[in-house]
DNA sequence: AAGTCGGGGGG
DNA sequence: CCCCCAGACTT
């Protein structure tokens, strides 16, 4: 008679990890958790977690803070959106809610960036309130425990998965119950070869029972994602400074900083590429005389090869368009600015010539 | 319902 | 090389 919610709460409670933020009642610090563990694993989010709450350590802290010192503490951890969307929450949490993270659902999924799974995990974590969270691990849980084949990429298949956990979730320590599932599923109920012999659902698990673990859940193939060419440009000023350039709120990467380029376009070679889109950025007319490095990045929906050349002004000042910003920087300051991993990997490789060389590509 | 949004780790 | 990860937002 004991029911799966027993089963895998008294499992939890006996195996569960020992998380940093499994050490705190402070529903700011759970929100923290949450957002940053969004599509990304523990043991990335962990070292980002314990810097941020160092830096921001209340609610008050992020809301009073630059987006630009928001965007560094992000710097790394991808789909920089949340952080954005994080910060903009803060604020109105402190002007619209005192300061206190919302316990009632329209009022926390008003709060940017905290949809339906989030809303779920703080609702029930933070204010024990019986609300069943959906995330890969609960879909793969219970997809396998039902022996459901439907395929986990529809949302149709999520909305059933969410009926079943709505249906399962106890009125006590719905919270646990919520952590239980996804510890499960990411521990034990892995995607591939799960260990079965450790799982407190084995004997109840369709899947298991039928040897089908390999085929569930079942995901329809993903589609090819294409491969773009990006070509930079590395200017030099007479102090030895680069320049860099912000890029916009909205787009990719919003709040970040770049060496300016683009997308290489058909019929064009790489140094032309460069030369337009420093002419477009910054309308500058450039000489593109040496190729620095290429490196290869993957997005989440396409990969580029990024090609960074050495150029030098022939006419004009670097003026930004109106929505954007530029800036020189030395080697020795540049990072105190957020950049995406690809503009890192570019710096790194700078940082390792020395002096010298770089006053050879200045005086060219 | 489909597309956009990062980066890292593991097979 | 591929896949997946404590998803949200826009259209």
């Amino acid at each position: 008679m004991s029911s799966f919610s027993d089963k895998i709460v008294a499992w939890y409670q006996e195996n569960k990890r020992d998380l940093p933020w499994r050490k705190t009642d402070d529903p700011y610090k759970i929100w923290i958790s949450e957002i940053m563990l969004q599509q990304t694993r523990v043991d990335t989010v962990i070292p980002y977690y314990e810097r941020f709450l160092e830096r921001f350590p209340t609610v008050y802290d992020l809301a009073e803070a630059d987006q630009q010192d928001v965007l560094k503490s992000w710097e790394g951890l991808g789909y920089y959106s949340r952080g954005r969307n994080l910060h903009h929450a803060s604020k109105t949490v402190v002007d619209k809610f005192d300061g206190n993270v919302p316990s009632v659902w329209d009022e926390i999924t008003s709060l940017k960036g905290i949809g339906p799974y989030t809303a779920s995990a703080l609702l029930s974590i933070a204010f024990q309130k019986k609300y069943a969270v959906v995330d890969g691990n609960v879909i793969r849980v219970l997809s396998r425990y039902y022996g459901i084949q439907d395929d986990i990429r529809k949302s149709t298949t999520k909305n059933r998965i969410q009926e079943l956990t709505d249906d399962l979730i106890p009125e006590d320590k719905p919270g646990d119950f919520n952590q239980a599932v996804m510890e499960l599923g990411a521990t034990v109920c892995t995607p591939q070869n799960p260990n079965c012999n450790d799982c407190p659902l084995f004997v109840d698990c369709i899947a298991a029972k039928r040897a089908q673990t390999d085929e569930i859940p079942y995901k329809s193939p993903a589609k090819k994602i294409p491969h773009h060419q990006i070509a930079v440009g590395l200017i030099l000023n007479q102090k030895n400074e680069l320049l860099i350039a912000l890029r916009p709120n909205e787009s990719m990467l919003g709040g970040l900083w770049e060496f300016p380029g683009g997308k290489q376009e058909e019929d064009e070679t790489l140094q032309e590429a460069t030369a337009r889109e420093l002419s477009e950025e910054l309308g500058v007319e450039v000489e593109v005389f040496s190729k620095f490095r290429d490196l290869r990045h993957a997005y989440s929906h396409f990969k580029i090869t990024m090609h960074a050349f050495w150029c030098r002004i022939k006419n004009g000042d670097p003026k930004p368009k109106s929505s954007q910003k530029i800036k020189w920087v030395s080697l020795d300051e540049i990072d105190e600015f957020p950049f995406p991993k690809a503009n890192k990997t570019l710096i790194k490789g700078l940082k390792n010539l020395d002096k010298d060389d770089l006053s050879h590509y200045l005086d060219n």
